[in-house]
DNA sequence: AATAGATGCGTAAACGCTTACACAACGATA
DNA sequence: TATCGTTGTGTAAGCGTTTACGCATCTATT
């Protein structure tokens, strides 16, 4: 049914219709109220196409991810896109996610849909950062853009930025494993760049321990990644009596690996991970972490994106959000009085 | 820019780029080359709603479900939205995930989207099946739909179905636990009605054994919920050698509550649980568990929604996925020669 | 050489909305 | 009574595509 068929039946003109839909322009309360109501009797809803091509503009927006998974297999952009789905949809808008493919193919799609007018909007999360000439692309295609990154770039106008400090839970990190004694602290990265090992290594270098570049692994992804990178760390001449892992999906498997080389955790080996995943307080023992709120990041995200595409006035264009460790039960002192042999455990 | 600005600056018409961006209709393959090419040079996309208008369908399809939570909530949701979205892509379509909000509420928000053709079709889970009233609603407005359920609904013109049957996971999950000596299980639910619970206690009283009502507790989603189920069980007057646990997300605060309790998996009590999502094998000690395939299952419903979508032929309109038991290291034969105190451990 | 069918392309009519504008009806003011 | 703003509604012109149709132009057949 269209809108004109509609009005006919109800004995108005469709600009009448469309006036009671939106509440917008001249229209009297009981003429709106009675097409409401027979717009629900008879089951009408407009035509979304046709209501997106008049409008010039289409109530939705994007979740992009530069990195190099996809935005379902990721827990963390899993719950960024969360709570940016209940702004989003408070406000009538939908959201859009960009489907399989990696990196540069999925930047260059999102141009695409910029320029196919599919969003009016984007949220991008820097891996970890932002390219500027294809940030300054896509805004000049009157899409607006809020970035996650770690550290602000320069302004661009149209976009806006929340930068992820991750200083304060990394610091909190390192002074914990420094206050419990730990002073030569191994390292389970994910992928370069990646902008935790510094902090971490000021924290802990300032207290008088020492991150040792032998003892520091880029792992990847996956939780056996974490395993095989673990048992590296853990089976090496120079065993670490702590390690920070640098998300809590590669430290499940770092975990499992340690366990199977016959070690405590924390007794022989203190692991602090990073990101809080929901699993994270039900591994054995539970996890030690750096919390992100993701959700609180991507609902910042989204109201600064939204005052931008509602307003269309400069809003406060950059915010920051912080983190905070999360203590449970793989951090304890070491053992300093003995060594320990790989298989023997204790 | 339109294709009627981009078609003059090349010297041809709207209609001839039209052609040539569709590779349909008349068109010289030299002309089409040069204008796929210029697009390419000029950055021309044609506008995707004028599109969707004008074709009067959007390649879009929705993902519905009708159960308590949301999509992004549920490991198991965002397995099948993984698998769903792959095929998607290779053809040229997009994903759309309801919003927050539960069940009807959902369920009247899909007919909206049909109504406003924002979707051309839907995939739609069952909790665990899909009213039949309202699916003849959805497919009478033109909208394809594929329901995935436990058992097979009625024929639907313009409704497909793939049967998620879960009894060869849980029969297989019998045996083991049969096989084993467990005479007397506890089983942990999640939201009732629950299939599962009838064919585990066939599969395991044809055995000999049994599940008594009083060992049967259906506690929710969290695994919080798991927990608490987890210890009223292990702490009742008659505690199970061996609990089946509907999810692994109950389970994994089922084992931890177990723990607590002093006890160990498998000595002192065996656990099976149901979906095996990515964290299943990393548990301490890994988790036994039936096995679902969802990005498969997710995969056969989008081939058999496209095909209908795209009208290739009368696919046919029912497919089955099966389930099987891997095994991991949450079973062992139960302890029969002694009783075990609840706060001692072994 | 005349005709018929292909072939390549342009013109213009949808597609179903929103909204600027026109206009009639009305009460308030001069 | 004439004038004026105000208010509610209808008319019609976009929005940017797709595609049926018509018209040249070309090749193949007689």
């Amino acid at each position: 049914m269209t809108i004109e068929e509609f009005a006919r039946k109800i004995g108005v003109s469709s600009a009448t219709v469309s006036r009671a839909i939106h509440g917008r322009g001249r229209i009297s309360p009981q003429t709106r109220q009675m097409v409401l109501q027979r717009m629900e009797e008879l089951g009408f809803t407009p035509n979304l196409h046709a209501q997106n091509l008049a409008r010039q503009r289409s109530r939705t927006i994007g979740l992009e991810y530069l990195g190099r998974t996809e935005v379902l297999s990721d827990l963390f952009l899993i719950a960024l896109a969360r709570g940016i789905q209940h702004v989003l949809s408070e406000h009538g808008y939908t959201l859009l996610l960009n489907p399989v493919g990696v990196g540069d193919e999925r930047a260059s799609l999102l141009r695409r849909w910029a320029r196919s007018r599919a969003v009016d909007g984007a949220i991008v999360v820097g891996d970890p950062d932002v390219p500027l000439d294809w940030l300054r692309k896509l805004t000049a295609q009157k899409t607006f853009c809020v970035v996650i990154v770690h550290h602000p770039p320069p302004p661009v106008p149209g976009a806006g930025c929340v930068t992820l400090d991750l200083s304060q839970g990394v610091a909190q990190a390192a002074e914990l494993f420094c206050s419990m004694g730990h002073c030569r602290i191994g390292y389970v990265g994910s992928i370069e760049p990646d902008p935790v090992l510094p902090m971490l290594r000021e924290g802990v270098e300032c207290r008088g321990g020492c991150i040792p570049p032998e003892l520091v692994i880029y792992a990847g992804r996956t939780p056996d990644d974490g395993a095989k990178a673990a048992y590296a760390l853990v089976s090496g001449d120079l065993r670490p009596t702590a390690i920070f892992v640098r998300t809590d999906v590669l430290a499940i498997g770092a975990m499992q690996a340690i366990r199977e080389a016959g070690l405590c955790i924390p007794k022989d080996i203190s692991v602090v991970a990073h990101d809080d995943v929901p699993f994270a307080q039900f591994t054995d023992p539970p996890l030690t972490t750096v919390r992100v709120d993701y959700e609180q990041l991507g609902k910042s995200a989204v109201e600064m994106l939204l005052a931008m595409l509602e307003r269309r006035e400069p809003v406060d264009l950059h915010r920051t959000v912080h983190t905070s460790l999360v203590q449970r039960a793989t951090v304890a002192p070491p053992l300093h009085h003995k060594t320990i042999s790989l298989t023997g455990g204790v």
